[in-house]
DNA sequence: GAGATGATTAGCT
DNA sequence: GCTAATCATCTCC
């Protein structure tokens, strides 16, 4: 079942980090269904988070979409060249957001294969936020599409990772954001293959 | 209107 | 390990 509204629209965007772990994320664009569970997040705080975007409330035209009641998917280009995938939470005027940073695929995975132009499935495939976006299918057409649609959604299937799988570490590629770049927000389950290379 | 840069990745050494 | 690729967005003038 799609995880409800309520899910989303909370404070506490690291225990939602957290709990996304083994979470099922899919997408169906042009009909064509493909996706797995996830294996990797990263959680960014509000105003207060350096690393954020919306650090010091800066509401501009690419950040509102992190203002919006949760929910929803965040979606922005980086480095000119990746695309990444965001779950906006908590209320509207409240800009947190998760960045999921990898995937284990289970549905479409030849779908997958064929978007990332890869000529056997490593697990290079799904890891890392701009290589997860290409192989569903997300773009920025999607930005601030809803998660209860039928493009893009998560589902709850019962998976429990327990806590002594799961890693709580400081993120990646946020060296700038100083003192919060040692906070331990991304959180990743022990192990698996799919995970991205840092701290690995 | 111009200049700097990033929540990265793949490919080569 | 190192670096090129590549552009939307933000910041100041």
């Amino acid at each position: 079942m799609k995880l409800p509204e309520s899910f989303y629209q909370r404070n506490d965007v690291v225990a939602i980090s957290r709990e996304l772990l083994g979470k099922y994320l899919f997408t169906d664009i042009d009909g064509v269904i493909t996706g797995g569970y996830i294996v990797e997040t990263e959680a960014y705080n509000g105003i207060v988070d350096k690393a954020a975007h919306s650090y010091g409330d800066r509401l501009t035209p690419r950040t509102r979409t992190m203002y919006m009641l949760g929910g929803i998917a965040y979606v922005y280009l980086c480095y000119g060249i990746h695309e990444m995938f965001n779950v906006v939470v908590s209320g509207e005027g409240e800009p947190r957001a998760v960045l999921i940073r990898a995937i284990q695929p289970t549905v479409g995975v030849d779908i997958i294969q064929f978007r990332r132009k890869m000529k056997e499935v490593k697990p290079t495939i799904t890891m890392g936020p701009g290589s997860i976006a290409q192989a569903l299918g997300i773009s920025r057409k999607i930005n601030g599409i809803s998660l209860q649609s039928d493009t893009l959604w998560i589902e709850d299937r019962g998976m429990v990772i327990p806590d002594e799988n799961i890693a709580a570490v400081p993120r990646v590629g946020v060296a700038y954001a100083k003192e919060d770049a040692l906070l331990p927000y991304r959180f990743y389950i022990k192990g698996n293959i799919y995970v991205s290379k840092p701290n690995k």
